[in-house]
DNA sequence: TTGGCGATTGGCT
DNA sequence: GCCAATCGCCAAT
């Protein structure tokens, strides 16, 4: 069923950091593992744009935040506190280094892998938080700099039911520029992160 | 070469 | 709600 989830082409993602978050809500991620396919679907987003000062680009290209420098549509793979792998999406021309954090998932197939990856049966925490996501999904370092729209086993995929409306408000977890309007979500969804007033 | 610092999570009070 | 765990990165020494 999941094999009719069509790819998302790169000349369909907006040139724009704050463009392409709010336009990831809805669309799905897909990472096909070799006993089974594991995808979700996109409810909570993060853009960290050319100039913020909390984007990890802020100091400009760097060994460790390449990734954010490549053609928008690729893998940035961060290791948070040593403990949650965080994936970001390049959001940007090839050049120009800045990202979206995918930060949850309401989980669409492959559950049951799911589960063995994260410490928890419950489906609504599999991929609530950007942490919990990456493991569930099975993302690590490896997949940095990775292609998501080159049709390779981690990839992004059209919506498999339109988006509500997108709610918008501040970001999480960060010190600087933090009260900017940067983080979007689908309203009312229970498989977003965040306080009652961060999901409603 | 080093030390301070996180885009988090889960467990405990 | 508070806090420790844990480690790669990088600016400054």
């Amino acid at each position: 069923m999941d094999s009719v989830i069509r790819r998302l082409h790169r000349k369909e993602l907006p040139i724009d950091t704050v463009e392409l978050a709010r336009y990831l809500i809805g669309k799905t991620l897909i990472h096909d593992l070799p006993v089974e396919r594991l995808m979700g679907r996109i409810v909570e987003t993060e853009a960290y744009p050319v100039g913020d000062p909390s984007g990890h680009a802020f100091r400009g290209p760097t060994k460790g935040n390449r990734s954010l420098y490549l053609a928008r549509g690729h893998a940035y793979v961060h290791l948070a506190y040593g403990t949650s792998y965080l994936l970001n999406i390049s959001s940007e021309l090839d050049g120009i280094g800045a990202g979206v954090l995918l930060r949850a998932l309401e989980p669409l197939d492959g559950i049951t892998l799911m589960v063995r990856h994260r410490r928890t049966r419950r489906v609504l925490d599999l991929a609530r938080g950007p942490g919990r996501l990456a493991s569930a999904m099975g993302i690590d370092k490896r997949y940095d700099g990775a292609d998501l729209c080159a049709g390779g086993p981690l990839r992004l995929g059209r919506e498999v039911r339109e988006s509500g409306p997108i709610g918008r408000s501040e970001r999480i977890g960060i010190t600087r520029a933090a009260d900017r309007m940067l983080r979007f979500y689908e309203r009312g969804n229970p498989f977003v992160s965040g306080r009652q007033r961060l999901r409603s």
